[in-house]
DNA sequence: ACCTCTTATTGACATAAATCAACTATTTTT
DNA sequence: AAAAATAGTTGATTTATGTCAATAAGAGGT
């Protein structure tokens, strides 16, 4: 096999430990899902899928961190999440056009296990919690992109940046300070503004004492002003 | 039984025939669905789910036309689709948080019928033909979802009203022209503009011959330049 | 047919945010 | 360690689009 990393990821075993996903399947169901199964290992910058290439697996990412966005135009992209380690990714496409709708890129040195698509098919048609799951995920993205959609269109740029450092606070870090991962411009790739618009906006609110900020350092110092600036708008 | 048409939609055979998800279902099931359901007749304006209500049901409009929307910030909503016969609605949530995540207003007398959640989720976990159907069509309003986000991002306001007379015209009137079903103030909530920038850029093209208004009159004189404008933003 | 209320149009003006440009700081490569 | 590339900051300027206001045209109710 090639690129596993030593001992770890055997098998769908250690999936079974860390992701409450795979905890809902049997053996055989989980050995189905092993079968043809693989690990990859990636550099910072390389593109773990690409967006409208056929979409063959569905992918969870073990180590490291990545980010998921849409290729718009003009080399625009839209970034819709950062992908931690026991989330799953790739799904969208899987019972429509079999072409993968965004692409993920490692944002550090990472590895990522795929998995046969057919395979999860078979498994979500003899196991019912699992389908359910499933869906209880498509349902949850549908969610995030309608607050989304609501946070880019209908709101201006401080209560952008705001609701993508709420993000990162509450969904990635679960922590008020932070290091993060990404540059101004991806800062502004989730927020859907340019990078000068972020540098300025974050220095706004340092200035009022709602973030202490030190190059990729984040320390959030009053979420609930950061929650009221989402909430205006 | 309340408010029930005449003779129309007995049982959800109807819906066996006109609605190719249910064509799935053996008789078994289907009765399991026809267990509670109901039919709702609306007038115009008549709100047929509110967002933030507790979701109980999925609906299937069996005749007239909807608008479904985002209620956004400051009543500005936002409108993702138009309602026809024999479309399934009300999904998301069924799975996560049992609550509608977004509103239905009926544009013209219009009938809902009303399929308790709890038969829906029993047929899925009994029938994964059905299960996979779901799947393939909250994958689809995925995809949707992320042109969506592209489009109301990325591009500036001819090609996103561009975008919204594509879709009436592909999607629900498979017809160059049509009569809107729609106000201006409502093209507006479905291209995030104004309805002085929809009026504008209506007139626009139609002084490049693009299209030929009348009141709510609109026939596309130039499909393939609505598609070059949709295209470069 | 008349009145009211909503919808549509048009123009003048205000403004949020992008673009452009110059410069500095920080990584990465050689 | 030097050079090159990338990332971040700051200010000046432009532009797309919203807001405001006034008017016109339809639609619905009595």
């Amino acid at each position: 096999m090639i690129n596993i990393k030593s001992d770890k990821c055997i098998s769908c075993e250690i999936c079974n430990d860390r992701s409450p996903l795979f905890s809902l399947l049997t053996k055989d169901e989980l050995s189905v899902m092993n079968a043809g199964r693989f690990e990859v290992h990636f550099e910072a910058g390389e593109t773990i899928v690409k967006q409208g290439t056929s979409a063959n697996h569905m992918m969870v990412l073990t180590q490291g961190i990545a980010k998921l966005f849409l290729e718009g135009i003009d080399k625009r992209n839209l970034i819709l999440d950062l992908i931690l380690p026991w989330k799953l990714f790739g799904g969208p496409g899987l019972f429509t056009d079999m072409r993968y709708h965004y692409s993920v890129v490692a944002l550090q040195e990472s590895t990522a296990c795929f998995i046969a698509a057919d395979n999860v098919r078979q498994v979500i048609r003899t196991n019912p919690d699992f389908a359910e799951s499933i869906l209880r995920h498509c349902n949850r993205n549908s969610a995030a992109n309608f607050d989304r959609l609501i946070s880019l269109t209908q709101k201006q740029m401080p209560g952008r940046l705001a609701d993508t450092l709420l993000y990162l606070n509450a969904e990635i870090f679960h922590n008020k300070s932070f290091n993060l991962p990404i540059t101004r411009l991806e800062l502004g790739e989730m927020s859907n503004m340019t990078k000068e618009s972020v540098t300025r906006i974050l220095k706004e609110f340092e200035s009022e004492a709602i973030l202490k900020l030190e190059g990729k350092s984040v320390n959030i110092l009053k979420l609930e002003s950061l929650q009221e600036i989402s909430l205006r708008g």
